[in-house]
RNA sequence: GGGCGGUUAGCUCAGCGGUAGAGCGUCUCGUUUACACCGAGAGGGCCGGCGGUUCGAAUCCGUCACCGCCCACCA
């Protein structure tokens, strides 16, 4: 016996561990099944489930449930990853609580620690998956520093290398200074920041009293200015072009200069040139071969080395000390000291406020610094050109679609990717020096020294480079390495590429676009032939959620007081394409509802003694009960499959979710009740034979969803062995015999109801007080129709009888059209004639209403004469039902007198 | 500055050429062989504005407005 109320608490955690046991989950090499493979996006192995994972996690498992229902041999493949500055800022910080340092315990002894840190606190995610329900094939869990990834990265770095695709690079990378590592391009975010435009007078050299005004946002960077800028057409300055400036402060005389990166509308239309410091700035030093000394190190911090020499003392001007003062002092802070110099010198002319846009390394949150150092790149234009193809040909397709262009701007526009980190936590690369700084990229230390040996002749003493990858350089080959690549594995062979990449647009370009690129240069093929994106997931009033804000829904919580089954439910309703999922606890709570509703239909099934019956077959349905929630329930696989087809995940929910609560449980069941209460009768065989096949096709259809309750219900129901239903078949939809007339007869049921209780409802007839259901000029199918549901149309429209009038309509009646029937309610006592007149008059006017505008349209000559004749046809049967209907209410109206 | 998405019932959204829909919320009623995490009924909409195409536009095209996001830009 089913106990009261599903409790998802303690079924849940047992049901999945069966699974897990028996191997449910497992992906079959050796079956000859066609293979269903998706690669889960590798959570970070410091991370804890939140609602993204909840959304991504749930979405995926639906593709993986249904589609191991429908026979595919599925793999999912899970796994973590290394996640490099999350991670060693993680233990970085734990370190610092025991009162020590990454720098104390060096360089080994901080990756032990990491390693250490990993093996007992690194599987959280994992096990919170688990209570999430996702059916990752675990025995074949990977990590993305685990010795075969490893492997796979070097494999891919040194044959890029040796390709010439991964190369060393000195030039400008957005540096982060408190974190002290170059970072890509992706890593680097745009933020309003509300700072000032200083306008700096430089002196002209040999004119004395004569001025070029610059404007600045970053007047600490002039210590490194080599230019001064104008435009080639700019009236204003072009007698001052070819002559020289005098720096002020340390008094370099530095070639005014023209170039078309000066904007004559921005600023004063003269601009100076840091090239070390600025992007732009490089660029325009390349086109004049301009010096490019950095005046900042590694911490933003200002260093005098490469201008030292140069300081030289110039009245009212430069000032060497001051300048040598600036030494070691942090950039902001040397602003402000910048600043009040060049205001003591009377050089500020003046100085404005002054909103702009500044880049930030997103993880640390400081701005960036343009800085001059050397690191690794990847020719990411080469590699970008096939990934590009892949989509334009259809080979990869994007859902929604609208993502390829996103795509395909930022792989048609693609910049070196800079892949080398200063980290510790990471794949260190490999590449080693010789003395004299000759670099040798292999797979090993061994091989490297073999290669130092050939080239110089003799055994040689390499240093390893000391840097790491960018993470995303191992989560890129992800769908090949997690399969054993670069060793052909039978797994290989079978499951790459894969089907199905489920992920946020938020990492199109982090991610998926890598992916693309490293899939089709070692593999020869994409990773998956579909992508399919989600939102984000939002509170309910659509802000981002976060933890300082404290709008963010906790999924671990919400399973725990709705159980996942709610939690599931919920976001694969809201999952519409190309939105963003506005997720709030209040949502949950109600498709715990849904949950329960199921739960309780079943139970009522139980009650009667519903079992399932292996012989029960559709098409032998003989009743139109049966017939039409069999019909019903075909339509709603057939809608149900056709949804996920789509990844229409919205409408699979709404599918499954109308079907049980509507057809099912509110009309199905209810009608049902006759036949049950008398185990007896001719019907009840039939009748619950239905219900029982029925309840397992729906538990089958909403498996993918809520699989846990669904699960316990098969399982209690006993239509398969415990945990069977994961891997039962999908349903498809079927034939009915007389599946039309058991519909026409069931909807005529179900509007008679209806409008019997409308009628009642608005008559505030109490619930208690029963009355006679007459039906005037009912044609003779209406009147034997009405004799078969007599028992369920008295009970649920509360009749004490249902039987054709002949004769006078009596007085103090209530009437409703339906159809070509008049209903006639005689509820002596209770019906007020002035309010009946009222509500006859207002249906009479609506659907007057109605027939007037159909009757306007097929008065329109050129919509007669050009639109489709079914249309036409259409519009003439409704126009005559509806006159029929106001015909016979207006019938009604005057026998109230 | 370039691009993408959105604007439909109080809220969240579906519908994307032929009778404006769902869920939630609201109001009224309710101890009926499961379910109050429930049942029955009701109210609620110039489908953002303006133009166009069409017999017919929420739906297609153009344009404007507002909202959100992405990319670029430290003068």
């Amino acid at each position: 016996m089913l106990n009261k109320t599903y409790a998802p608490a303690e079924t849940d955690p047992k049901l999945y561990d069966a699974w897990e046991r028996a191997g449910a989950f497992a992906a079959d090499p050796d079956s000859n099944a066609k293979p269903f493979t998706i690669m889960v996006p590798p959570p970070n192995v410091t991370g804890s489930l939140h609602v993204g994972h909840a959304l991504t996690f749930t979405i995926q498992d639906i593709l993986i449930r249904w589609q191991r229902m429908r026979g595919r041999d599925v793999l999912w493949q899970p796994g973590t990853d290394h996640a490099g500055i999350a991670t060693q800022l993680m233990v970085e910080r734990l370190l610092q609580s025991e009162g020590t340092s990454r720098e104390a315990l060096g360089r080994d002894g901080f990756l032990s620690r990491v390693w250490k840190w990993k093996e007992e606190s690194g599987g959280t995610i994992s096990r919170q998956l688990r209570r999430l329900g996702a059916s990752l094939d675990w025995p074949r869990e990977r990590f993305t520093m685990d010795d075969g990834l490893s492997t796979a990265v070097r494999e891919v770095f040194v044959t890029l290398a040796k390709e010439g695709l991964v190369y060393r690079d000195r030039r400008l990378v957005n540096w982060d200074p408190k974190f002290q590592s170059a970072i890509s391009d992706l890593e680097v975010e745009s933020r309003e920041v509300r700072g000032h435009l200083w306008h700096i007078r430089y002196p002209v050299a040999d004119m004395p009293g004569t001025f070029i005004t610059v404007a600045t946002t970053r007047p600490e960077t002039m210590l490194g200015d080599t230019a001064v800028a104008v435009h080639p057409t700019d009236a204003r300055y072009a007698d001052l072009v070819g002559k020289h400036a005098i720096l002020p402060l340390t008094g370099r005389r530095v070639p005014i200069i023209a170039d078309d990166y000066s904007d004559p509308e921005r600023g004063t239309g003269a601009v100076k040139i840091t090239p070390a410091h600025d992007f732009n700035d490089f660029t325009v030093g390349q086109r004049h071969n301009l010096p490019m000394p950095s005046i900042l190190d590694r911490a933003a911090q200002v260093t005098l080395g490469e201008i030292e020499g140069e300081l030289a003392a110039v009245e009212g001007v430069a000032d060497p000390a001051f300048v040598r003062r600036l030494a070691r002092m942090g950039r902001f802070e040397a602003r402000k000291e910048i600043v009040a110099e060049l205001e003591r010198l009377g050089l500020l002319e003046k100085t404005e406020p002054h909103t702009h846009q500044v880049p930030h390394a997103d993880r640390s949150g400081v701005p960036i610094e343009p800085l001059m150092t050397v690191q690794w790149y990847c020719n990411a234009g080469v590699l970008a050109k096939p990934a590009i193809k892949a989509v334009e040909s259809g080979r990869t397709r994007f859902v929604p679609q609208q993502w390829e262009n996103t795509f395909f701007a930022w792989m048609r526009d693609i910049q070196p990717w800079c892949i080398s980190r200063q980290l510790w936590w990471g794949h260190r690369i490999p590449a080693w020096y010789g003395p004299d700084g000759t670099v040798f990229v292999e797979r090993t230390a061994e091989e490297a020294a073999e290669a130092a040996r050939a080239h110089y002749g003799q055994p040689t003493t390499l240093t390893q480079d000391d840097d790491v990858l960018d993470t995303w350089f191992s989560s890129a080959l992800w769908p090949f390495s997690t399969l054993g690549w670069p060793e052909k594995t039978r797994e290989l062979a079978r499951y790459y590429p894969g089907d199905v990449l489920v992920t946020g647009f938020d990492i199109i370009f982090f991610w998926v676009a890598r992916m693309m690129m490293m899939g089709l240069h070692f593999m020869g093929d994409v990773p998956f032939s579909t992508v399919y994106i989600h939102g984000l997931v939002r509170d309910e009033r659509g802000q981002k959620m976060s933890k300082t804000k404290g709008n963010a829904v906790d999924p671990l919580e919400m399973i725990a007081e709705y159980g996942t089954d709610a939690l599931r439910f919920t976001v694969a309703a809201l999952t519409g394409p190309g939105r963003d999922v506005k997720l709030g606890k209040r949502t949950i709570e109600n498709y715990r509802g849904f949950v329960t509703k199921l739960w309780n239909a079943a139970r009522f099934c139980e009650m009667n003694g519903i079992a399932p019956d292996p012989t029960f077959k559709a098409v032998d349905a003989t009743l139109p009960l049966t017939r039409w929630i069999l019909a019903e329930l075909s339509d709603a696989v057939q809608e149900a499959s056709a949804a996920l087809e789509q990844y229409r995940f919205d409408e699979y929910a709404a599918a499954v979710y109308r079907f049980t609560w509507n057809s099912f449980c509110d009309w199905f069941l209810e009608f049902a009740k006759p036949a049950l209460a008398d185990s007896q009768s001719a019907d009840a065989s039939e009748v619950k034979r239905t219900a029982a096949y029925t309840l397992g096709v729906l538990l089958r259809l909403l498996h993918p969803a809520i699989p846990f309750v669904t699960e316990a219900l098969w399982d209690d129901f006993g239509y398969g062995p415990p945990g069977s239903l994961i891997r039962e078949h999908w349903p498809e939809p079927f034939d009915v015999p007389g599946a039309r007339a058991a519909r026409d007869e069931l909807d005529w049921v179900v509007r008679l109801i209806t409008e019997v209780r409308t009628v009642r409802a608005e008559m505030n007839v109490p619930p208690s007080q029963r009355s006679p259901i007459l039906l005037k000029d009912a044609p003779r199918e209406v009147i034997e129709r009405a004799a078969r549901w007599r028992d369920a149309i008295g009970r649920l429209a509360r009749a004490s009888e249902v039987r054709p009038l002949n004769g006078e309509v009596p007085s103090g009646v209530a009437q409703a059209v339906l159809d070509e029937t008049t209903i006639v309610l005689p509820l002596s006592g209770l019906i007020d004639i002035a309010q009946e007149r009222t509500r006859l008059e207002r249906e009479r006017a609506k659907v007057a209403g109605d027939a007037e505008k159909i009757a306007r349209k097929l008065e329109n000559a050129d919509f007669v004469a050009r639109a489709p004749e079914e249309v036409v046809a259409e519009n003439r049967e409704r126009l005559a039902g509806l006159r029929g209907e106001v015909a016979r209410m207006e019938a009604a109206l005057a026998r109230l007198g």
